[in-house]
DNA sequence: TCTGTAGAACTACAGTGTAGACCTACACTA
DNA sequence: TAGTGTAGGTCTACACTGTAGTTCTACAGA
């Protein structure tokens, strides 16, 4: 927005960068600018611009935009630590699971890419960064006596949900927030009564949306299926396992 | 690409469309399009000329391209028929569940718009036709005995496994269908062995990826937790949870 | 001093969504 | 019968997009 200084001198502002560009000073700003203004506020140009530089800087360090978002969404994704060397492993997945969502709604704009990139994208060319996380849990369940189906198995149904989560809890937008009335306040009053009267009448139950808690109990029905549902466990072999991997 | 045709008479070619251009026709000439190009091979000036119009008309049936989009995933949803006089819910729940994935299926470039466009719509502006699947499912579980809260999270807890699952299994695509091993047939042998060596492992176990039972061993787990987990069921419906899940 | 190279910038092109004016044919009213 | 509104369709134009191709610049090593 506001033209660049001609200063030589070193800079902090946005506008200018003053260092060398690289491939992470890019993939910082570019998610800054999804933060502020979604997906749609991304392009080339804005973000060259951004960075104070031509936009043809970028394609030094992505070969083409949808590279460039591939790595948005993995140096998201990288955030999510994952222990394999917990020994309550359900634990550790419910801190993963917390990790993602907290993820998730720091970063709104991003989970678009995280749900839909992966489309696009066989698993064997993703950014390494986005499969550590795979690896990590899949490592974490072997060493809790799982075969690797079930592992894998295990980690396709917390992701799935995962993904079903916060795309369920990012779309309870209030559309009007200074409205009292919870019909109101969610638009629902914009519904004919005859066709959508249960709809209309959970206006309450849709304002007062928990998505902490949604998590939980999620997750408590998904981890205590999974333990039912998936004999293979060992919790002897807990002990033994651990050791001959170390 | 063909030059249309200075035929005045009826033809039933898809570049020169004879009649009126009705919104049904746009918006199943746009799903067409997906279907076989893919979101990105839809652009407003290739739709139009798949219509054999001017691009300008379309703006007659939507107000912008968002609204358009959101109308193929409204026609593509309201193909989702939910029975709510079922005395079984959880058995419809399942043919839900099941007819869900077949559309997502049919239809694999639309996913990305029927998890992806509810983020930027707040639930009461969505098409109508969208939101008919949620008020029939509501039905069907409020006549079932559940409270209404109760049938709006076992909603939630459902859509959310299911976007979660389709987003899963249309991913597990395979890169070289030709390859007969499958490691080399999923390319995972770029990956590093020492990074990744359990994900490498699991080559073959990816390779057999069965989206069916992944569906049917995840409806397993959901119903039974929201049986067990969800007090407010009445007793006499017991039954029909029981025989659904076999 | 010459040359190679890495970083950055400029130009250009085909394509995008869409505002605004216009044109045409028909329905209906005065 | 003339007049008017209106729905369907078109044309032009604008600001913007991603990116191929080329060129400029500064510095490292020979």
């Amino acid at each position: 927005m506001t033209p660049a200084p001609p200063d030589r001198t070193v800079s902090n502002t946005q506008a200018t960068r003053n260092g060398k560009i690289t491939r992470d000073v890019v993939l910082a700003t570019a998610l800054e600018l999804i933060d502020r203004d979604g997906i749609d506020g991304l392009s080339m140009r804005r973000l060259a611009r951004e960075l104070g530089r031509d936009p043809m800087i970028l394609y030094r360090h992505a070969p083409n935009k949808a590279a460039l978002l591939d790595g948005v969404a993995e140096t998201v994704l990288a955030q999510l630590k994952v222990d394999p060397t917990d020994s309550d492993w359900a634990g550790q997945l419910r801190t993963v699971a917390r990790d993602y969502r907290r993820l998730a709604l720091a970063h709104p704009g991003v989970v678009t890419l995280l749900v839909t990139r992966p489309l696009a994208t066989p698993l064997a060319l993703r950014p390494r960064g986005s499969l550590r996380p795979l690896e990590d849990i899949l490592a974490l369940l072997t060493r809790a006596g799982f075969s690797g189906a079930d592992a894998l198995h295990i980690y396709r149904a917390l992701f799935g949900f995962l993904h079903g989560h916060v795309l369920n809890e990012l779309q309870e937008l209030v559309e009007n927030p200074d409205e009292t009335d919870d019909l109101l306040r969610l638009g629902l009053h914009r519904l004919p009564i005859r066709e959508f009267p249960l709809l209309r009448s959970l206006a309450p139950v849709l304002a007062s949306y928990d998505g902490a808690t949604e998590l939980e109990r999620g997750l408590d029905i998904l981890l205590t299926g999974l333990t039912t549902l998936t004999p293979s466990e060992e919790p002897t072999s807990d002990r033994a396992v651990r050791q001959s991997i170390e």
